[in-house]
DNA sequence: CTATCATTTCTATGAAGGTAGAAATGAGGT
DNA sequence: ACCTCATTTCTACCTTCATAGAAATGATAG
């Protein structure tokens, strides 16, 4: 992973609805979530929070798929562990740290549970 | 962790210098490096370095000592983990994920090494 | 107590980000 | 073809952030 994106991916996740946004899609999983399921739970706006999702996928730590009439939201889970291994690299100074993926896409749960 | 603080992190680290001061001092390990040793090895004027030390600083990652007449920075390996494990929450609707502390604060380099 | 050095605060300026109502888009259903 | 609904784009406003030179601070050494 680069700078310039982890850059990106951490700034659309400083911020207070993005955040929520993001960590509301975790916890969905697989399954992912409408937008106006999002605004809905979230109390946002569907213009604001369109600008944050907007955000979110720019910066690649989110998905959309359109499913029906609903556009389908979901956590890009390969990217937030580049997020999190860039962070932890080299990490002090070769001190015994262990520095490695935290969460892998999940895959036994499609549709399905 | 608290939703603001994460935020508040998220937004200290979403910024190419702060991030770059961050992961230098996170590969400084407990040793920490002095203000000006930062502005040199990144090239950022004195007094912009020094408006990111505060962000940073005041987001809890980094941690601040007068060592003669330096002040000496040092990361926050603690506040590090606790975001690391914040975004990796109830991740993937408990779909085997293991979301943990990811670098224990270095205790075998106190000065020596 | 004074000189010196590292670092921070002050200041001004320019750029970017957040908000939310209203209008526009675009897919689905009938 | 038409209507409807979900979502996005447009717009305008305001707030916050980044920058870096110059002056101020605060600690140490002599």
């Amino acid at each position: 992973m680069q700078a310039t994106s982890v850059v990106e991916a951490l700034g659309a996740l400083a911020q207070e609805h993005r955040l929520a946004v993001f960590r509301q899609l975790v916890q969905a999983g697989d399954r992912g979530m409408a937008a106006g399921a999002l605004a809905e739970a979230l109390g946002i706006p569907n213009s604001s929070l369109s600008f944050h999702l907007a955000q979110l996928r720019n910066a690649g730590l989110i998905l959309q798929e359109r499913q029906h009439r609903s556009l389908i939201y979901r956590a890009n889970y390969p990217a937030m562990n580049g997020l999190l291994v860039y962070l932890t690299e080299n990490c002090c100074a070769g001190a015994g740290c262990d520095a490695g993926a935290v969460c892998e896409t999940p895959a036994q749960e499609r549709k399905s549970a």
